[in-house]
RNA sequence: GCCGGGAUGGCGGAAUGGCAUACGCGCGGGUUUCAAAAACCCGUGACCGCAAGGUCGUGUGGGUUCAAGUCCCACUCCCGGCACCA
């Protein structure tokens, strides 16, 4: 008698353990060509959510099936184990990083081999060890050496909560990215790595990257890095001769400038006050339009303002003398800090001389002939070049004019220009966990770099997070003081640490030689495995850490160390998992569990009213309207209410729409819970988590392992031969079977597409249980091999269990990819639609590869054919062998 | 506003320019059962029709083609990112 249900956990288990016994993770097959897949490396926290649990079963898969193929393959796992969590959590609790992150990773490795995961574990490391941040140090002197390492006061993104400097990266609309606190800006002396001097050479990268890489991904580092063309041009204060180099995109509207802003941070703002007669005044408002914050997104949602200084700037195209103004939506971070303005031909400038009366000078005429007069805003269009010197009369489409630069260049005025958004990448924090910068700062030497042979500098561990604010760093005697290196007399070691995305930007190297204490790595491990083949992990990465490991490595290339510059030569980005979330006007979000259900009537559902109507809520059956149409009405447990909301969104605490993984896997086991993941939706899509979805999916691996369970004792021997002769049934179900392969394998190689991979398999199931009394053992044997081989990267526990029980002493994933027969996956005979104008009227059931000649002199001998074609005249017939026959008809 | 991606049944989604809705979920009906939320079978785009069958149908409007979900042009809406970047 066959095991009615699949029992997971007794199997779960079993596999795992037989997995780590033969090695097949860990041991190299050096005779095989090598395949990187690498997840993006998790931060500790303790507990993996959902969203990690479709991170690393796609790379799991793609892990599985690279084996499949022959590939010799390496999928490491590491710790992102430096950052705020810990720190905050001793600030809280006392209890120092490092126990913290010991214990988190204990609890998150547990949870991942729990997963199944297939992992090489013996190269596991954590950025928090010594071993590991003495060579993210040893980076940083050799980033020195070769000058992209500076360090300058710069305004900076200033955290008071956290009491840190955060990257503009980790401000969210003004808001700390960790904490939620309000973000100042502050003057302060920070490190920083010279990323702006990489800015053309990231772009230039996206070539090779193009079709490998998401078209979002490249989009978001495009504009981050925002390159535009233009000219630099110098104006001058009239009144002082200083010299204002203003950046323009728009060369050709150098006539039209009617006034120049500059930042409010703007050196020249303090110089030209000083003197002045309105001094104080432009000062203070200066200082005002400085505190509001000079993140862009807070200036946009503001409304413009400025102050006139008294002084004026002469325009070097015409003389003209214009008013010098201080202008909030002059950023000092972009270009030269000071912005010409042109109110005709711009937008920005155009709302800012309405507000202020400055006048506006047309130097574009547009095709209808308008002037500023009637417009209603700035006219940014093409048109003819008017009240422009040398330049008028001639036709204006702005970013084709070169010859204006060409001529400021002749004449000395000004000069081509790129300019980038992207900026240098701010490194140091005030914290304690995480790799100490390795500088001391000595009186007569200067700053020091520690030697090589000092390296690691080790955190202190005799440190109080309970007790102070700033950084505990700064209060350990025995940390901060150290000998200068060079004279040898007492000097200060830099009490800042770097930025966990410095540590992440060359972990993906380390795992070639994890363990080496000489050297960062040793060259030919890191040439044999390197650059990554396949990199997964999630799109909101695409302009931190994608970017920050783009620039590492391409600086690492022109150190010598390594011989590529791009570190990820695929990159997969999975979708979000998202589910129902509920929303009480007065509770706030609310669980699933707390949301009760009224009948139309007013009365209380009953439970399965209840059930049924959250059912159809949960699978997008019932939007709101719906709902309110349909008279039922959802009730907030807590309060009472029935103002509530609901919407799918990204599962997660805040939404309280979380889904335990961990519970999933124990009351599905693993491989349920990768089905379910993997056969809806293609995996860079949003996925919809839904009970119903996991219910299936069980469902499915239960039909399935009744199906190979019961056909065991009718199977033939491994290794029987496929009879030569084979009646229609057994032919048409090793058609299905090696078509099947040829589809799955397309579905995977073709992007991965595993819902459709799963669905080719279905379809081969669905016939195979309609043909199974008739298959011959050894065509049964070799479809349910096939099976269980296409699905073996998916559910592997599964299908390790179906292939030793059909026999088998090796696992699974010791054999290879199928093979598909194409001789066998031929169609015999095919259906061919025969329409008249554009309609099915006819099907015709012919041999496979008549040819179109024969198929349309079939087609027309047709009963239906012929009585559809009585008093018409045939105008034209289209035959596609092996597809169909189409007919156009007119009236006779 | 700019950039990227989309729009196909009740839902997730399939579809080298060639039978739209594969596969699955849900739903309806049936079988089995003391009873099932389990298993198995049948049905399931809309409309008209007792039926045979017919008409319509892939966001909207045009176009190319014997043939368009797919290609071209114009637009609408949705999701994501960026956003006073000179």
């Amino acid at each position: 008698m066959a095991e009615v249900e699949y029992n997971f956990e007794k199997i779960e288990e079993k596999w795992r353990k037989r997995w780590e016994k033969d090695g097949l993770f860990a041991n190299r097959r050096d005779d095989r060509p090598p395949y990187y897949v690498l997840n993006m490396y998790p931060y500790p926290s303790g507990v993996l959510h959902i969203g990690h649990f479709l991170n690393y079963t796609l790379g799991d898969v793609m892990v599985r099936y690279k084996i499949l193929r022959g590939f010799n393959v390496l999928s490491p796992m590491g710790w992102d184990s430096f950052g705020l969590p810990a720190e905050n959590a001793a600030i809280r609790t006392g209890i120092h990083p490092h126990e913290f992150t010991e214990n988190n990773i204990a609890r998150c490795r547990r949870q991942m081999l729990r997963a199944g995961w297939g992992y090489d574990w013996n190269r596991e490391f954590a950025t928090s060890h010594a071993d590991y941040y003495k060579w993210t140090q040893w980076f940083f002197l050799k980033f020195r050496e070769k000058g992209l390492v500076v360090k300058k006061t710069a305004p900076v993104n200033w955290c008071g909560s956290c009491q840190t400097v955060l990257a503009n990266e980790q401000v969210k609309e003004g808001e700390c990215e960790r904490c939620g606190s309000r973000v100042e800006q502050k003057d302060m002396n920070q490190w920083f790595y010279r990323m702006s001097a990489y800015a053309e050479r990231l772009l230039a990268g996206h070539e090779a990257l193009r079709g490998k890489w998401p078209d979002a991904v490249l989009a978001m580092q495009e504009e981050w890095i925002g390159r535009s063309e233009g000219a630099e041009v110098e104006f001058r204060v009239k009144e002082t001769g200083d010299p204002v180099p203003v950046f323009t995109t728009r060369p050709d509207t150098l006539w039209g400038v009617t006034f120049m802003s500059v930042a409010p941070e703007h050196p020249l703002v303090e110089k030209l006050a000083a003197g002045a007669p309105r001094g104080r005044e432009v000062l203070e408002a200066a200082r005002r339009m400085r505190a509001i914050g000079t993140s862009a997104r807070e200036l946009a949602a503001q409304e413009k303002e400025g102050i006139f200084t008294g002084c004026h700037v002469v325009n070097p195209v015409n003389g003209a003398e214009i008013p010098l103004w201080v202008a909030n939506f002059a950023l000092m971070s972009y270009g030269t800090g000071a912005v010409m303005g042109v109110p005709a031909h711009d937008q920005r400038d155009w709302e800012f001389a309405k507000k202020y009366g400055i006048p506006v000078v047309q130097v574009v005429l547009p095709p209808d002939g308008s002037g500023p007069g009637t417009w209603e805003k700035a006219y940014v269009g093409a048109g003819e070049v008017v009240n422009s010197g040398p330049f008028t009369g001639e036709p204006d489409n702005f970013k084709a004019m070169p010859g204006v630069i060409d001529w400021l260049e002749k004449e000395g005025r000004g000069r081509r220009k790129v300019n980038y958004r992207l900026r240098d990448w701010l490194l140091s924090r005030q914290r304690y966990w995480g790799a100490p910068i390795p500088v001391i700062y000595c009186d007569s030497c200067g700053i020091v770099p520690v030697p090589e042979k000092d390296l690691p500098v080790l955190l202190p561990t005799d440190i109080d997070f309970t007790h102070g604010r700033g950084n505990p760093l700064a209060r350990s005697k025995s940390f901060v003081n150290a000998p200068c290196p060079k004279c040898g007399r007492t000097g200060r070691r830099e009490t800042d640490t770097m930025d966990t995305f410095v540590d992440s930007s060359w972990y993906q190297i380390r795992f070639a030689d994890p363990a080496n204490g000489r050297a960062c790595w040793d060259a030919a491990k890191v040439a044999k495995w390197l650059p990554v083949d396949q990199y997964i992990g999630g799109i909101e990465h695409a302009t931190m850490h994608l970017i920050y490991a783009r620039f590492f490595t391409m600086a690492l290339h022109d150190l010598g160390l390594v011989d590529f510059d791009e570190p990820f030569t695929r990159l997969f980005c999975q979708g979000m998992v998202c589910k129902v979330a509920y929303r009480c006007e007065t509770c706030k979000w609310i669980p699933a569990e707390a949301v009760a259900v009224r009948r139309p009537d007013g009365s209380d559902a009953s439970e399965e009213e209840a059930a049924a109507v959250l059912k159809r809520v949960e699978n997008q059956g019932l939007d709101e309207a719906g709902l309110a149409a349909a008279g039922w009405k959802l009730v907030c447990a807590g309060c009472g209410g029935d103002r509530l909301h609901f919407e799918m969104t990204k599962i997660g605490k805040s939404k309280l729409n979380a889904v335990d993984s961990d519970a999933m896997i124990e009351r599905f086991g693993a491989d349920t819970v990768r089905l379910y993941m993997l056969s809806d939706s293609p995996p860079d899509r949003m996925q919809i988590w839904t009970e119903d979805g996991i219910n299936g999916a069980w469902r499915t691996i239960n039909r399935l392992w009744r199906l190979v369970m019961d056909s065991l004792e009718r199977i033939s021997s491994p290794g029987t031969p496929i009879p030569a002769e084979l009646d229609a049934p057994n032919r048409a179900l090793r058609r299905k079977t090696h078509q099947c392969v040829l589809k799955v394998t397309e579905s995977i190689e073709g992007g991965y597409q595993f819902n459709t991979a799963i669905a080719r398999t279905n379809e081969l199931l669905n016939l195979l249980r309609s043909l199974r009394d008739q298959a011959h053992p050894a065509i049964l044997r070799e479809t349910l091999e096939i099976v269980v081989l296409s699905l073996s990267p998916i559910i592997p526990h599964f299908a390790d269990e179906c292939w030793s029980r059909m026999g088998h002493d090796r696992s699974v994933f010791s054999e290879s990819w199928p093979e598909p027969d194409r001789e066998a996956a031929r169609e015999e005979e095919i259906e061919i639609p025969v329409r008249i104008n554009g309609k099915v009227r006819a099907r015709l059931t012919v041999p496979a590869g008549l040819s179109g000649g024969e198929l349309e002199k079939l087609a027309l001998a047709d009963g239906n054919v012929q009585a559809r074609l009585e008093g018409k005249v045939v105008a034209r017939v289209v035959t596609v062998p092996g597809r169909l026959v189409n007919i156009a008809v007119k009236q006779g």
